[in-house]
DNA sequence: CGTGTGTTTGATAGTATTCAATTAATGTGG
DNA sequence: CCACATTAATTGAATACTATCAAACACACG
């Protein structure tokens, strides 16, 4: 079988310090002499197709990855073998960290859109991070901020209501986009209605009734996948508690 | 200002090869000279007494934390001021590592016993860790423990129905009171029903009818915050989203 | 023995889920 | 390029569940 989609040498070759996502990633903040020993580490994953799978529950850790393009869902499957949606990973952000615990991946890493990770190696990192006391510092930062990330998705869920759970997942999505220099007001979601419901512990349509209900609050617009957030100060209010405004909806 | 609760010197000067703890913590796996530097850099702090905080909401990181004895919870405090728990912890689990993105705790660490910990100073720790792969490998591990938590938590909030969170969490709680040699079958809760409710994403009352109906059920016996799991296949069925028993039959 | 906190229980209202059906978007082969 | 087939998303109505309010109860502590 040919490879449909071929290695492109000259970009996967391109150094950390000329990636754009050098700022949020691993190499952020770390000297010049660094960045070299950490590139010697580094590898680029071909570019995977919309689906494609970065590592499978079960598989041996060996690497920890960075999203450097497009986005990711990663999944845990249940018993009944059934997918729920733990996580969304933006450009610059980790995906892998879950098998450290048992050296085994507890979850997978599916691609949303067309994809490209950097792929570092475990054991290799662990050797220059030991040398390198600015990468040491800078691997437990990014760790920090996946735990982060996972605290902000257990305040999620643990909204009562489904609203204030919708609010605080597109606000906190604004919030990441903005990190990568991406407008917070207007964008693209990159997950289906089904992995936002399961990421948020709710039925599909309790989705989308959120989403058309912020609507005909003239909080965002929405079109399928295309939001615009037109009220962000209400959002805000919202994701935090705040009362819906009471029942004056106006007609088309 | 004499302090109620002196130091017990003599225990806190046990270093980690004799502690109790030790394969559970940081120095599970590795060698008696490794162990000695290791010691160098943990101290132990006084005693804590109940509901006493290890760590505010805002503190600079300055070092993680390692229960000892005594359990645990962090919350994290939202706008209006009341607090969310997003977790307990348990002898040999770690704390603090929230800070590890931002340099500020986002939670505060509350004392549910009188509790001991083991503090490490982060800087400290990174130093002897870079220079003790063993250790560097351990610190790994412990902090993937601490993210499969979280996501285990996660796991817990997603599910739609609130006895099944129950079941989850006693499950889970179980599991880690094994981890650390002590029964799953026999426990004290450390925690209050408002904690488990606010741990849960549920009401008080919703967290007190579902012990009820599992005691109803034969699957646990409860009272107060004593509980002993009588059925842990069916317990386990339930938190993996079995449905309970039928009220009763048409006919037997 | 009261008092306060924590827990349980009851009744009701509100919200989310479920089932069902429709509409919109996407992909495929002719 | 269109018609068709599939999948994704929305909408509606009825049910089931949880939150809320209210009150009783249990327990520890002074």
């Amino acid at each position: 079988m040919a490879d449909p989609t071929p290695i492109d040498l000259a970009s996967l070759r391109r150094s950390c310090g000329h990636c754009s996502l050098r700022q949020l990633c691993l190499p952020a903040d770390i000297g010049m002499a660094d960045l070299a020993r950490l590139d010697e580490v580094v590898r680029r994953k071909r570019p995977l197709r919309r689906d494609e799978r970065l590592f499978h529950h079960g598989d041996a850790l060996s690497s920890i990855y960075v999203a450097r393009n497009g986005a990711f869902k990663t999944v845990s499957l249940s018993e009944a073998g059934d997918e729920r949606v733990i996580g969304f990973h933006l450009p610059g952000e980790l995906m892998g960290l879950d098998a450290l615990a048992g050296g085994e991946h507890r979850c997978e890493a599916v691609a949303l859109d067309p994809a490209e990770v950097c792929e570092v190696p475990v054991d290799d990192l662990a050797a220059v991070a030991a040398q390198l006391p600015g990468l040491q510092r800078q691997l437990m930062r990014v760790i920090g901020q996946s735990i982060a990330r996972d605290q902000d998705h257990a305040e999620m869920l643990a909204r009562r209501h489904a609203n204030e759970r919708i609010a605080l997942f597109l606000h906190g999505l604004g919030e990441r986009l903005t990190h990568i220099g991406q407008s917070s007001l207007q964008f693209r979601l990159a997950m289906s209605r089904e992995d936002i419901a399961s990421y948020l512990g709710l039925a599909i349509e309790t989705v989308s009734r959120g989403f058309t209900r912020l609507q005909d609050d003239r909080v965002i617009a929405v079109s399928g996948r295309q939001v615009e957030v037109l009220d962000p100060a209400e959002l805000l209010r919202l994701a935090h508690g705040g009362e819906p405004p009471q029942e004056q909806r106006r007609q088309a």
